[in-house]
RNA sequence: GGGCCGUUAGCUCAGCGGUUAGAGCAGUCGCCUUUUAAGCGAUUGGUCCUGGGUUCGAAUCCCAGACGGCUCACCA
């Protein structure tokens, strides 16, 4: 974790960590690492003891300019509005479009172990008449927010623009306003039909005091004035916007020259890709952020994000590989280490802040969570598949002794996240699966003197005097026996079961397996496998 | 066109100035009357993208280039 506490010993006096989102609608995956890093960040400056505070803005004043979350007859109505003047699609009793959206990624967020000291609603702040005086610099300054924009971004504004929105009186639209005139106290503002090509102004025009929440400020400044009223020293940004001659470098440029102050401190982080493209749920790539919470708890996907250093961009790609379960094995490693045990392969410098930072709560006891016994994900995902298994007391004997209840919760969480992954990514070769319409294609392989133990199998469960065997210790002895009286060496007769039933050279024990099975089955396969002359019924 | 990131074993990656470059998976070989052979043990495999430079010493730092990717360039 060298990124994180080299940040924080970097910094001298009291910290204010921020960010904002405009909650516009669902929230990726990708847009998790954020937060995440903004979290990391705090918890790395108060473990040197430096007063740090977590804010969170909500830009709820932002135009409405997705109409895909929109009703097909709200969408002319509503596109351009304000968020937080937008009625709440989903009916669920928020007041708003904004507050629905904002409270989706306050829950995300608080289920991820980020619990920010304040969220601020920008609509509140406008109105409370805080934004007024770096408002009122604006539009007195607009010649040199023009050159900035000239100079920094080689963005041309008219000579007239101003960096300022109106909410227009007569639609209730923001999106489509344009300020062309400020005569110290009232701006001329147009709300034109076609300033942008989402949304449709109604052509009104009129002069207004643009104060206390009647108008909001273009994004750049609105951002640098959220440094300023908020006093903000430390605000990562994502890429899109760190870019040169981007949003960040306008606002920083705003900050020093309109609203006289050193910007904060930026961390630049890359984003999540899936297979090397960018996550978009629109283009169907990657994975919605509910989605993937349910097959990767909080810690390995807070572990996911604040592994790498910001600025290296994360390859994910979840589907049908084996990412997910290495992620659970890559938080395992971290956790032994931190309990002092050796483990393979190269550590990360900081390992134990790595392992620290990735847990839910920030005052865990990270030694007892470090040294508690938890079951690899991988080997769980295979329990699930056998049937009759009994979880709990299953890993309670491989750890050889009762389990905590931090144990329990975690095997408990792991066998849900396991059963997601079984539905969702989890690739065939991870899959056990009993293929009960045909015998598999891959018993062409078998051998003759498999064939001929399979038959003999088959009689001697049928010759059995209790009848064919009722339990997977009883068939284990079964394959044993016979195997030995037939000069098979025991791994060849499990790979022609597992030849016979899956269609794979290698499963679960073999025993338990046939057990689980009715016996009329196992003898009808077990003869076709054989190739004798038998009817395979459906 | 600008910016950022990446390039290390077949694949995914760690190592980020200091012995002979590591791990997981894959591969190969060995080990079964039973802690699930989805295990255990061993083992193969590398011009650390290329070319210069700095240094006693470079995968690691600097410069140039190649390739791949993302991002910005209208608004937020």
């Amino acid at each position: 974790m060298d990124w994180a506490d080299e940040l924080a010993a970097s910094v001298e006096g009291p910290q204010v960590v921020n960010d904002s989102k405009t909650p516009s609608g669902t929230v990726h995956v990708g847009s998790l690492r954020g937060p995440v890093i903004l979290d990391v960040i705090a918890r790395a400056l108060r473990a040197r003891g430096t007063a740090t505070s977590l804010l969170y803005g909500i830009d709820d004043l932002d135009p409405m300019d997705a109409q895909a979350l929109l009703t097909p007859d709200a969408i002319e109505h509503e596109m351009g509005r304000p968020l937080a003047h937008v009625p709440d699609q989903a009916g669920d009793c928020h007041p708003s479009y904004a507050r629905h959206h904002a409270q989706a990624f306050i829950d995300t967020f608080a289920g991820l172990g980020i619990h920010p000291d304040r969220y601020y609603w920008m609509s509140d702040v406008y109105a409370s008449g805080v934004v007024d005086p770096f408002i009122r610099a604006a539009l007195d300054r607009a010649e040199a927010v023009r050159a900035i924009y000239r100079r920094v971004a080689n963005v041309q504004h008219p000579a007239d623009w101003h960096p300022l929105q109106v909410v227009c009186e007569s639609c209730a639209r923001i999106g489509t306003t344009i300020v062309t005139r400020w005569d110290g106290e009232r701006v001329f503002y147009e709300c034109r039909p076609n300033l942008v090509s989402w949304a449709h102004g109604c052509g009104h025009s009129g002069w207004i005091p643009p104060f206390g929440g009647r108008a909001k400020l273009g994004w750049n400044l609105e951002w640098a004035a959220q440094w300023s009223i908020f006093g903000v020293t430390i605000e990562p940004s994502g890429k899109d916007l760190s870019t040169a001659g981007g949003s960040r470098d306008r606002a920083d440029a705003i900050a020093r020259e309109i609203f006289e102050r050193e910007p904060p401190l930026n961390v630049a982080y890359e984003f999540l890709n899936i297979g090397g493209r960018k996550m978009s749920t629109s283009r169907g790539l990657g994975v919605a952020a509910h989605e993937i919470v349910r097959v990767v708890p909080p810690e390995q996907l807070r572990l996911l994000f604040l592994r790498p250093r910001p600025q290296t961009a994360i390859e994910f790609d979840p589907i049908g590989s084996d990412a997910i379960p290495r992620l659970f094995d890559e938080f395992d490693r971290l956790a032994d280490a931190t309990a002092g045990h050796p483990v393979r392969g190269e550590l990360p410098a900081g390992y134990a802040s790595v392992f620290r930072y990735s847990l839910l709560d920030p005052g865990a006891d990270v030694a007892v969570i470090a040294a508690a016994f938890r079951p690899a994900f991988g080997h769980l995902a295979l329990l699930r598949q056998i049937p009759g298994v009994d979880i709990d007391a299953r890993i309670e004997t491989e750890k050889g002794a009762p389990l905590t209840r931090l144990e329990t919760a975690t095997v408990r969480e792991r066998t849900a996240a396991a059963d997601a992954w079984l539905a969702t990514f989890a690739p065939d070769k991870a899959r056990i699966a009993v293929q009960r319409d045909r015998i598999p294609d891959e018993a062409g392989a078998l051998e003759p003197d498999q064939c001929t133990w399979l038959g003999q199998l088959a009689a001697a469960a049928l010759a059995a005097v209790s009848g064919p065997p009722a339990s997977g210790d009883a068939w284990q002895a079964l394959i044993f026996s016979t195997a030995a009286a037939a000069g098979l060496v025991p791994g060849r007769a499990f790979g022609a079961l597992y030849l016979a039933f899956l269609g794979r050279p290698n499963g679960p024990r073999a025993g338990w397996l046939l057990a689980s099975l009715e016996s009329a089955f196992v003898l009808e396969r077990l003869r076709v496998a054989a190739g004798e002359p038998v009817q395979e019924s459906a």
